[in-house]
DNA sequence: GCGGCGCGTGCAAACGTGTGCCAGAATCCG
DNA sequence: CGGATTCTGGCACACGTTTGCACGCGCCGC
């Protein structure tokens, strides 16, 4: 506060009398704020000359170019991108919305993202949706900031805060989950085809009694997947589901689930697909530990995201590949494309089966 | 370009014929802004009306506030944070550098960090320091975004670097390296307490050819942490040093190097402190299961950091607990504290040892 | 040698906001 | 009812940039 009221008057004062006296002041710099005219005033430029040096090909000539250089380095200067973002109407800044931290792939899927942005030169603004600072007000701050695009991860806007977006010409692109007719750009995996390939996969190896389990029940994408895994199995006459448990995530969730579960009077599953690499390898604990069973011989394992933890020696969990840095290099793109007149789209990456140990060869 | 150049000459023009025009135009939102002018408009009042409303405590009439309000609300107005942060001189963003992604704990830091700033309407900016980008580089992008303050995870600013912030008015925090006379505030763990804490466990053990594995060794605080260790090993009289390797870090590199290290002829160690849960459990997945070694019997193993997967069944590492929480606690203080004369201050959480199965009881 | 042409540079007007200052309105009190 | 006091809103300037426009200068070709 103190500081900004002195430097007002300095300015001003410079300003009314002309500015000579400036340059007695001008090199002691009292607060940060190098602006552009310090840097100019060395090297005896106007402004332009000195905006122009740090703008790309911009019409400078070499001579001048070096001396404005040289006085920058000096003062240490650094233009002030909030200026500049104001007057070109581009923050270069991209906001990131997570909905959920739980699941091991987001520090890889961070890293990858700020360093692909970043080579791009723009920055991450980062986000959490949490109950009393919803989507919504996320979305609210980064329009604020006038971020160019926005991502979110585990969660998905309401279609008015989508429309909000696009009238702001705010690009909108969400991972894996389902957008509907909104005007956003939707990258995700195939999820009914892994549904299909890890049922194919468990009913091959010859398992009869099938399990799924996944988290939140609302999350379309998984409802998607468990769909078509569910009607894959019922479409084979030998083998049917026989658990169908949502509500479960996580290590304690999982190892407590198959507990639970395989104690339980109802029919037994002798294979169960989860819906995260750390809810299977709790489920496959929970087997093995608490239970004693032989895996994969009496019970099938399938897990989903590929998580580093998937391939330890004591799990070697047969899993589902989820391609993250296609994944993010298909998000970069469409967080950095051009607007164009109608938004929706569709990207899908492609994943595949790893397969390791939990689940038994396919029956000859 | 082409939206910007319409608008501009829409500002233009609206503004030399007076203003009665811009009243025919102004409710169709051709592009996004709708700035406070536009609401001001539609309220009936001044823009500095418009900028009061959305000031906290000042002086405005219910009456205007509420009609400001009204038609903010009916233009889905958000004010422009660049353009009020050039003039109040504050940007309320934070900056974050990352210089190492590998440790399991730092989603739940990142997670936290998230929250704590948001709720007191600050934004985070996360910038990766990679080879092509390092430290520097992060650093000078943040002040271009005039960022208040920068908080710096796995990497330590160079003394220049913490000068240039400072100058700019830029607080400094560091998490958990040694940063010696530079002017920023260091948090960080009792690393010397850990390693004398560690060493005396094992040694009440009856461990008694003690090892020590940690990563990059040029880490100062890793080399705190480790001398004390030694330290501690070596005043005790039945009990030496046998093993001190550096360069090892992460699950597979721990499993490799105890297989390289019992095979080796030298002296085996039978206690082991790995810098890291992740190097401390492939180590011991590495020793059961490669080597047949019975753990905590034969070999005894500590980790750092309780990361999720110390506490799952098959592992139950003993390991060092970081505060988390606390931690970044004292850095958002840090971070948001007004800055004083000398930035320099340390800041210390406790950490203690969650004892679990892979350190024997004490010798009676 | 002169008109034009192109390049480099400075001037000044924006971008969207906050805020000190002043004038007018409203309120209060005697 | 009048004067003093408080409150409220508008004007205009400032923040640090970018950029259209115009002008000056050196060079080329006829």
């Amino acid at each position: 506060m103190a500081t900004a009221g002195a430097r007002k008057r300095r300015r001003t004062g410079a300003r009314k009398k002309v500015r000579a006296a400036r340059a007695t002041t001008a090199r002691t710099p009292l607060r940060a704020g190098t602006t552009s005219r310090d840097v100019a005033q060395l090297a005896g430029v106007s402004r332009s000359a000195v905006s122009r040096t740090f703008t790309p090909d911009a019409s400078v000539s070499e001579a001048t170019r070096r001396k404005v250089l040289a006085a920058a380095a000096e003062l240490g200067y650094q233009p002030n991108v909030l200026a500049r973002s104001l007057i070109t109407d581009r923050s270069r800044l991209i906001g990131l919305v997570m909905g959920e931290w739980q699941n091991p792939f987001y520090a890889t899927m961070l890293r990858l993202l700020s360093e692909k942005l970043q080579r791009r030169e723009y920055q991450l603004m980062l986000l959490t949706a949490t109950p009393e600072d919803d989507v919504a007000g996320a979305v609210r701050r980064l329009l604020q900031y006038r971020a160019e695009a926005i991502l979110m991860v585990s969660c998905t806007p309401d279609p008015a805060l989508a429309q909000s977006c696009v009238r702001d010409g705010t690009r909108l692109v969400v991972v894996n989950r389902d957008t509907g007719a909104m005007p956003v750009t939707n990258v995700s995996t195939d999820n009914a085809r892994i549904g299909r390939d890890v049922a194919q996969l468990l009913l091959q190896a010859g398992y009869r009694r099938i399990g799924v389990v996944r988290g939140d029940p609302n999350v379309s994408v998984a409802k998607a997947r468990t769909e078509a895994f569910k009607a894959t199995v019922a479409a084979s006459r030998r083998a049917r589901l026989v658990l169908d448990q949502t509500g479960v995530v996580g290590y304690a969730a999982g190892r407590e689930m198959i507990r639970a579960v395989l104690r339980d009077g109802g029919p037994r599953p002798d294979a169960i697909f989860c819906a995260s690499d750390l809810t299977a390898i709790g489920a496959l604990d929970g087997a093995r530990l608490d239970l004693g069973l032989d895996v994969p011989g009496q019970l099938g394992i399938v897990g989903l995201g590929d998580a580093p933890v998937a391939s330890w020696a004591p799990y070697d969990l047969t899993t589902v590949q989820l391609p993250i840095e296609p994944l993010i290099d298909a998000a970069v793109e469409a967080l950095l494309a051009p607007a164009t007149a109608d938004a929706r789209r569709a990207i899908v990456v492609d994943s595949g089966i790893v397969q390791r140990s939990t689940v038994r060869g396919p029956r000859r």
